[in-house]
DNA sequence: AAAATACTGTGCAAAATGGCTCACTTCCCG
DNA sequence: CGGGAAGTGAGCCATTTTGCACAGTATTTT
């Protein structure tokens, strides 16, 4: 998703720093494609962080609808909510790749940040990056018709730039995760990915690949 | 805005305390109503602390539409953006009503955070609060219709709460502001204000009323 | 108080979106 | 290998939303 964020991040922070700082090295998981991480309603006792892998984070409405709220690659945490107060998840979380993840106890990671100013540094930083994505998002529904809202969110995910190089997506992300995350319906992302392949701004073989500079048009019409 | 948010702040952090530790109390800014605080595209070198009043933040789009980001009462910090590395403010903030402000260099604020670890946990606090609020909108935007998102904005405004008993909203706030937080037209907005008041759900008399319990129903179709 | 501005209530046609169905095609698992 | 489940492409129609336009009502300003 964000690979800005991402990248800032690894600048500033090394992960086995942070793993040392952290200290019980134990609460590594290793979760299997598909696997859910933890289910909107369980306790919230825990952060996770990501080392390895995509996840994918969801909620569910009292109706029944799905959203996808971010897909998150390596760098990211969640479940932060947790350390806010939150007592139960407010979403779900799910590997979509074979993940390696680090499960940090509220507590620990409290004590932690009270104890490490790095790494304390490297989490406010990490926050700050998180709500400007999430702002970001915010705006995009606020201005964008879903047709933009879905180019947008296929260059985030063919990881937004190398110009004019085809990039391959995610393998295996549905349309309708796709319309998950835009928030419309499968019928709408089918209807706008033909568009879109008509067009030559992205290209199906297998995998799903995207023209960025091509798509580019799309969000600046 | 998130009243519930600001109040857990309070709980555990004394303004006086928060300015002792910032410092230089000389920063302190009046501002009065309507006056623009920094504009879209401004060079974004501190951040702010709401004392006292309301502050509206809105972007542009490229397209020259409007939307309203936020309320901030008080108890929020703005302008973080520039906290995280952007260069430019993303967006325009202005006083709703006469407001006191704190205005923090960026500089300072980042020795504040290593500084002082009271200072430095709130601050957490702070933007895990954000973070949880952004992810709510963003998923209201997923979710629901335009109807939904505004009864659910003028419960916000109207302070999220106090059972049964009808609250003012902030005074003078106007249709095209609700439409740029709802993310719709204005003429939709005057259409469901118009409804909501024919099923008695909000109530004009110079202010602005709105009967949560009942407009809670809204919500929970 | 008059004039200029901002806000609000409506109405309407065009465009976008949501929800469903159905026929295929792929992929995965037993 | 076969069957079933999951994912796609299309089409259709009811709603919702947008985009304007206009007139009437507050508010401000001068």
């Amino acid at each position: 998703m964000s690979s800005t964020a991402a990248n800032r991040r690894n600048r500033e922070f090394d992960p086995n720093t942070f793993l040392a700082m952290i200290g019980d090295v134990r609460k590594m998981l290793a979760v299997p494609k598909k696997q859910t991480i933890f289910t909107q309603g369980d306790e919230a006792d825990a952060v996770f962080y990501v080392q390895k892998g995509k996840v994918k984070l969801t909620v569910v409405s009292k109706t029944g609808k799905e959203a996808t709220i971010g897909i998150l690659s390596e760098g990211n945490f969640f479940g932060e909510g947790s350390l806010a107060g939150q007592a139960l998840r407010m979403g779900s979380a799910a590997a979509m790749t074979d993940c390696q993840l680090l499960r940090i106890e509220k507590k620990a990671m409290m004590d932690a940040l009270h104890r490490e100013h790095a790494f304390s540094d490297m989490f406010v930083a990490y926050l700050l990056a998180r709500n400007i994505r999430y702002e970001e998002d915010l705006v995009d529904q606020l201005f964008n018709s879903s047709e933009k809202r879905l180019a947008r969110v296929l260059l985030m995910l063919a990881h937004f730039g190398k110009e004019g190089v085809p990039e391959t997506v995610v393998p295996g992300i549905s349309q309708e995760t796709l319309a998950e995350m835009v928030g419309t319906t499968r019928s709408r992302v089918s209807f706008f990915m033909n568009r879109f392949r008509k067009l030559g701004f992205i290209h199906y073989n297998g995998g799903l690949q995207v023209h960025s500079s091509l798509l580019n048009v799309v969000l600046h019409d």
